[in-house]
DNA sequence: TCTGCTATTAAGACTTGGTCATAATACCTA
DNA sequence: TAGGTATTATGACCAAGTCTTAATAGCAGA
């Protein structure tokens, strides 16, 4: 039964490369465990695996997507909970390319869209602004670490919201902040066609 | 020399449509220009454009590449100018990706990611963390609007530090903000290779 | 030893989405 | 009517696959 485990085995290493890099074709993966080409092809078609077309296909089009959601989303982090005008739970799964390499702390600047995003979601308007923001990083965030933001409107004058954010790691705070969002009737001349949304 | 304006005029919409659509195949463009295959053929090469395979492979590779940079990159924005401990000026050339569609304004966190990147560049540490900022949007910023933010270190006390952040698109002011920057020696059991980075 | 099983390799026909070269045709204009 | 560009057609070829069918190798148990 020994080809069966160097199969198997085989089979680890294939998932592994092919993960490393997409874009490897047949040719290549049945040059580099020395076997043929039609191995290759069994063990893609026994595990499920796309041709190495189909896989950079789909690698271009998550990515693109990756980019448009991670970057222009229309909010950062799930919301799981929103009361408008009132309060609202936001919750963001950090990952390890929020964050530095080296250190593996997730950027300030994803805590503080979370809580942003979080905090214009709750007021009730066309176009929200934020105007100004105060806020405070409590402890360092690791890659990795679920991120969970309830805002809260405290005050309200006119079109002027003020939402204070608390971000919690379980039970310990990792992040607060005050943010001032005005609601805006009118474009302003920013837009023809806008409807909400600024922040 | 109407035959020409005809072509000139379908290769710049190629552009167009390729760009927006960088996955379509030859055989769908003669479809959607109502040429033959060979026509669009002959207009790629014309313009350089490689076929739907290489746009696809490159698209896969830019944007994995993207994703890491934009997301990860170490400081967002380009330094044009630092003096460590001082002063320091970065560039952020906004586009559409930064932007909410239907408005075109860009993200605020994009503005406070450049702002907050340059401030804590400029403290002269291993390690430096952000403890708070207090932030103001004066005006939307629109994609495609060059942002100029500039940088100073108002005080110092100790590991503590106050840096002042101005963010202009030409000559008017459209942010501007207060972070206070700490400067840490050890990591603090958050990282083993750790060596500058919070923020 | 023969049979049966798995693993591997091979061979052949077909597909997609092209490249490249060559030739034919259409159309317009001087 | 000749010359030019623009367009279309044709055929050979390629990469990187698909899917099917078949041959071979190696070992294990009856």
């Amino acid at each position: 039964m020994k080809p069966r485990l160097q199969k198997t085995d085989r089979l680890r290493r294939l998932v592994e490369v092919i993960e490393d890099d997409p874009f490897i074709t047949d040719r290549e993966l049945a040059c580099l465990f020395r076997v043929s080409i039609q191995t290759v092809r069994l063990d893609r078609l026994e595990l499920g695996i796309p041709e190495s077309r189909e896989r950079t296909r789909r690698l271009a089009k998550e990515a693109t997507n990756k980019v448009r959601s991670v970057e222009t989303g229309e909010v950062i982090g799930d919301l799981i909970h929103v009361k408008l005008g009132q309060e609202g739970i936001s919750v963001l799964e950090t990952d390890k390319d929020m964050a530095f390499r080296r250190t593996s702390i997730v950027r300030g600047h994803h805590i503080f869209a979370q809580a942003n995003s979080l905090a214009v979601a709750l007021v009730d308007a066309e176009i929200a602004l934020t105007g100004t923001a105060t806020v405070k990083y409590l402890r360092p965030v690791k890659a990795g670490e679920r991120l969970v933001a309830k805002a809260e409107i405290l005050s309200r004058s006119g079109r002027r919201h003020v939402v204070k954010v608390t971000t919690k790691i379980g039970h310990e705070d990792v992040f607060a902040g005050e943010f001032t969002v005005f609601a805006v009737e009118e474009p302003e001349g920013y837009s023809e066609d806008s409807r909400r949304g600024f922040n």
